[in-house]
DNA sequence: TTTGCCTTAGACCGACCGGTCAACTACAAT
DNA sequence: ATTGTAGTTGACCGGTCGGTCTAAGGCAAA
């Protein structure tokens, strides 16, 4: 077996765990289990579990991020990449929810959450990942005011209003464990950006 | 010493040893040592640390619930009752980063975030506390919208929505560590509520 | 003073933690 | 054939985990 597939179970792995319960309740032998991999081949791949932890959140945003890329394609009105980032969210979601029974929230801002004052290596990491997403948000903001569709504001400052009341609502699904209330995730959007059309299509 | 001031300590020790780290990364022992308490008495007081974590919960609140009572009295005009809770929560996290240099977070939805997939009690405590805050919220956004002063809409929601944000903008600070941040919390609420006069003071 | 009960002390438990290490295998270059 | 190197293995480490247990302390009622 090659060292990249070594790698790459042990972030899938490791990705799965912790996003189904937290970074703390998970053992390092947990993972390596569900990768099928031994400890020592671990500390070959890894420096150490949180070092894990940051390269997981990384591979989950590569996962991710060509999504992103359609979803907030230029070509597409703004107002569609907003819906569609909204859509992708909550059928993730659900998704999940259907599998395990649980509302397993935002890894990134869960995680984040759980070690930001403790570990700096992957705190740094969550912070650089949530930038990349306002940026795309950032841009469909910024469109949605050039076509005059919403008030003229600071687009940079409203992006970051979006995606802090996206995990906000999402953090608070998982509190709750109630899958349907990561629907709010739209209309509150809508609501944050003055749209008044809240039954859109 | 009586077993209610044993009782005390041990909460009082848990809640700033987790709100400033993580439940996972908080040992029982730490919090003894802490408080001041041998591992004995810790036992005979509560039945287990997750038990002790719900507790101090509901102890953190009890601490916060007069002030929210009058934050959010009725005598206020809701929107200064609205504007209180974020300078509420704006002071309380700058009070925490001067003592530590980190941005803490909320403990509510922090620790609640962390356990929710893990913890049935804790996740059932946070969202109880969650229902509390929100209800309280509810009621200036309902007084707001009685008065005229924003488009009526459903109220119980609303105020769901801006919990959501709330919280979303101290974890992001989180995060981010990064305090100013903190203070996206008012203009964004004032957001969506569709207030105009950002710069109200 | 004796009894009985609530509280405290701290030694102790086995399990598990993250991490190390020396031995070994597979394979490519020489 | 020999050496070098990358990858793998699993036994092993000291420390810490949450939790238990028994003995003793403190104190009020009798």
């Amino acid at each position: 077996m090659s060292e990249t597939s070594t790698r790459q179970r042990l972030l899938d792995a490791a990705l799965n765990l912790i996003w189904r319960s937290s970074y703390g309740s998970v053992g390092v032998d947990e993972i390596c289990q569900l990768a099928d991999v031994k400890k020592g081949s671990f500390y070959h791949a890894f420096k150490s579990k949180s070092d894990l932890a940051a390269a997981a959140f990384e591979y989950y945003w590569e996962h991710t991020c060509s999504r992103f890329d359609q979803l907030f394609s230029p070509e597409l009105p703004p107002l569609d990449r907003l819906t569609g980032y909204c859509k992708l969210i909550i059928t993730n979601q659900k998704k999940q929810y259907k599998i395990g029974g649980k509302v397993l929230g935002c890894p990134f801002s869960s995680v984040g959450c759980e070690l930001s004052t403790r570990d700096e290596t992957v705190r740094q990491k969550a912070h650089e990942l949530s930038i990349r997403i306002v940026k795309y948000l950032e841009s469909a903001v910024h469109d949605l005011m050039q076509e005059g569709l919403i008030e003229t504001a600071d687009a940079a400052e409203v992006a970051k209003e979006i995606y802090a009341y996206s995990t906000g609502v999402v953090t608070q699904a998982k509190i709750d464990n109630d899958i349907k209330s990561v629907e709010r995730i739209t209309p509150g959007i809508f609501r944050l950006l003055g749209i008044k059309n809240l039954v859109r299509k």
